[in-house]
DNA sequence: GTATTAGATCGACAAACGTCAGTGTTAGTG
DNA sequence: CACTAACACTGACGTTTGTCGATCTAATAC
């Protein structure tokens, strides 16, 4: 990969002609931009994001009706949250009886932790 | 930090009793997870997060009119999400006679790459 | 059976978003 | 000077979002 960290100040093009070429192109592949892409979006909510945060610390499964009281949301809300981040792969989730567990799918995180590194 | 690896199943409480009681409560604090969810949100476009990937890979300043022709939208568009990059923290500018160079503010993705971690 | 609970879904609403065409501003070119 | 290029801003548009109250479903308690 070329550097150039020089600041180049351009000369102003005669009429009818671009600029510049441009001198770096994406290098994330868009599928994988898309990706990530979709996981910061889910994150970019500060309940959700405090909502994975509370999963991935809680090395197990939780229970819905211990996130509610969490957030002063209702219930329905949170619900939707919840439906978002596992739209987006984030987290899954179990039933079991009249409770639902939720918990972070492993390595759901990590396109974007490695790359933002 | 305490770790409950066991799902524990529930008993259903009498009426008008609560659940259970959170196990969990959240561990960032909450302008800590405001502020992390900000930067999500602004990386939670394709090409938002795509001009970061430019940027940051360009060890200095670049030119907008090279980053244009990088991507299927028009001049306003590109402006209005380099701007919202900027809002966001993540990228600052610079002017230069006619033209702009962006670069990314440096530890500006830094918080949430630890979280993320 | 009935009553109650946990949780998801629905419908509505205002707010925010992504996009563009048009316009404005500033600065070089000739 | 007039012309044009680079870029930001404005206004409009259709879409998506976050939120709630109401409702629905499924399972447990009595």
């Amino acid at each position: 990969m070329q550097v150039d960290l020089e600041l180049a100040p351009k000369q102003k093009r005669a009429a009818g002609e671009r600029c510049c070429e441009p001198v770096v192109y994406p290098d994330v592949q868009r599928d994988h931009a898309l990706r990530m892409a979709e996981v910061a979006k889910a994150l970019g909510d500060p309940i959700r994001l405090q909502l994975v945060d509370v999963l991935r610390r809680h090395a197990g499964k939780v229970c819905v009706c211990e996130l509610v009281p969490l957030f002063d949301v209702s219930q329905p809300t949170l619900s939707h949250h919840l439906k978002k981040l596992r739209d987006a792969g984030i987290v899954d989730s179990e039933r079991q009886g009249l409770w639902a567990y939720y918990y972070v799918i492993p390595d759901a995180l990590k396109e974007l932790s490695t790359w933002l590194t």
